[in-house]
DNA sequence: CTGTTAGCGCCTTCAT
DNA sequence: ATGAAGGCGCTAACAG
């Protein structure tokens, strides 16, 4: 049988409440007191029953999530991962709130983290734009003790806590690999289009893509990145100007969301272009289209891991703990049609 | 708050030992009592705080991990996450012990389940050799209640549990895939080296790739498969003699272990063959042979991953409780090296 | 500064 | 067939 605080007390010669104290390193113990029980807990190899602590204590954590609001398929399956979290809050002691806020607006964001400020939760997970309002924003969350994790897209020099997100850069080079690859000597140039370069995780995509073509595949011509706003409609328009302006059309990236619309303009451009199209997040839409043939790989960061990652985290950081962060990792997902995972209910 | 037992005793006027033979479903409930227990279960939308049930009951599963011996760097790393786990015990309530069995060898196979049946434990976690007298030995498991769980290679018609790995077919028609556009129009036949056509999960990964090549890459000539026994010297022999034999070689799959040899064979070749290389299992040895370029594409399945899942699954059948399969399944990673994570401690 | 006591939500004897 | 009481390992008042 492990030891509990009990054979620590006794070990010690104390009572149960000057081992808790150590324990939870609270104020009101002589040095000398602390040590003895600290070589009690050393000598017994004790280890604290953490589920016991937790129903003793019946702490709760409020958090709220930031995120964006609209159309986007990825942000939609984000918040409902959320939304499957808040179903479990009483098993998890945690009591979930979410904000919704126009995508790509600094402001509307900033002024949604004072608000979640006001609310004074013990933690807040944010899907950054990379703006300095929201930057200050978060920072005044921090200074005030309360946890903060950035959520698919970083804010650096925000002080936040923790990062749950996919390494973007490593993301995009991948992308610039399996394209150049693909491609092999077929010629023509490739295509990029990003949602917004307001954002840190499109910005870092494009990073890591444009590095590797350019270093691994450099006589592969590359056009200027396009920005779609993460709108189908607008991609579409985008995409298919491109197609227009460029028959030979070899291969095209896209970074940020809008599937549908990408993948309306290379159907219409039709089979024979074979163009090579890599886009991001598993969605029903992009599924079909990887399914289809319409795009050739999907990278994806699974959101129920980043939710769930992100809640951890936020519990840890609230009661002071540290985070092992290579446990906290998300995995760049790689999907072709062959390892598609079945579809989910 | 959530209501606990005292709220359904108090809602149904009965006891709370009354409330908990109904929950357990315990006998020695009238029918009427039941009902009524029932009832108040419902309305109230009771759900059982599983952490205190643990504390009270003091469960502890006895867990048995059957795993094969040899130099294998995927298996010491399985091994190496049963270890941890281990570790962890206490505070999972698990007792795990580990039995080690020569590779691919059926008659030791049987022998160590039945070993492991003689010890009773509440589950058992096995890496199966896919011939009948391992059958035989786990449907006994099975028949006297223990769970079983099969581990990285299935084990179909023993009535297991659940199969803890990756789906191996998609995993060969991924490689398949990715192995016939990385070629491109480059001509040369395609290699393919199992362990051994014993074990599920070879054969399975065979037939995936075998597959896709056919379908999909119809003029790519397919040399027969060799089978290297997972061993790194066999391996490198067999791979130069290949090499030596098919001097216009385009590509190998190595779909078992034995990378070591794949690598100082395909090496030894040289550069400027330009073999393309896909190989499973990121270990120490096959990370760096992806990040010098000798091998272009890992596939990988997370062994820490696979353990942990059947960890779970294995406490869950030992109380009789259903298991998410969704939940617990297990991913294949692709990695390139790019995307390769950071190396752990 | 330190100890006593009463729970957290559930399970388990032992009576009745 | 049902209930009362004590305890799992830990924490949190409240005394002293």
């Amino acid at each position: 049988m492990r030891p509990t605080v009990h054979d620590i007390a006794a070990e010690a010669g104390v009572s149960l409440a000057t081992v808790d104290r150590v324990l939870n390193n609270r104020p009101g113990v002589r040095s000398v007191t602390r040590d003895k029980v600290e070589r009690a807990i050393a000598t017994l190899g004790y280890v604290r029953d953490v589920a016991a602590a937790n129903l003793a204590k019946g702490r709760s954590y409020s958090l709220i999530f930031i995120l964006p609001a609209g159309e986007n398929s990825f942000m939609r399956g984000l918040e409902a991962e959320v939304r499957a979290a808040m179903a479990h809050s009483p098993a998890e002691r945690t009591e979930i709130a979410i904000l919704s806020v126009p995508a790509f607006d600094a402001r509307a964001l900033a002024d949604a983290v004072a608000e979640a400020h006001r609310r004074r939760p013990a933690g807040v997970a944010v899907v950054a734009v990379d703006a300095p309002e929201v930057t200050q924003a978060v920072k005044r969350l921090r200074e005030d003790g309360i946890a903060v994790v950035t959520l698919v897209s970083d804010l650096p020099g925000s002080m936040r806590d923790h990062f749950a997100g996919v390494d973007n850069i490593a993301a995009g080079r991948t992308a610039g690999n399996l394209m150049g690859r693909f491609l092999g000597d077929r010629p023509g140039p490739v295509a990029v289009v990003a949602g917004s370069m307001l954002v840190r995780d499109h910005r870092e995509r494009l990073e890591g893509f444009q590095g590797v073509m350019r270093q691994c595949f450099e006589t592969r011509l590359l056009l200027p990145v396009v920005e779609g706003q993460d709108d189908a409609a607008l991609v579409e328009k985008l995409v298919g100007a491109l197609i227009e302006r460029h028959p030979d059309l070899a291969g095209i990236y896209s970074l940020g969301a809008g599937n549908r619309g990408l993948v309306a303009a290379v159907e219409k451009a039709g089979r024979e272009m074979k163009i090579c199209a890599i886009a991001h997040e598993l969605t029903p839409h992009s599924r079909a289209a990887l399914l289809s043939g319409t795009i050739d790989v999907l990278l994806n960061q699974d959101a129920g891991h980043e939710v769930r990652s992100a809640i951890r985290v936020l519990k840890a950081k609230a009661d002071g703990l540290a985070v092992i962060e290579a446990q906290e990792r998300i995995r760049i997902d790689i999907f072709l049609k062959d390892n598609l995972p079945i579809e989910q209910a």
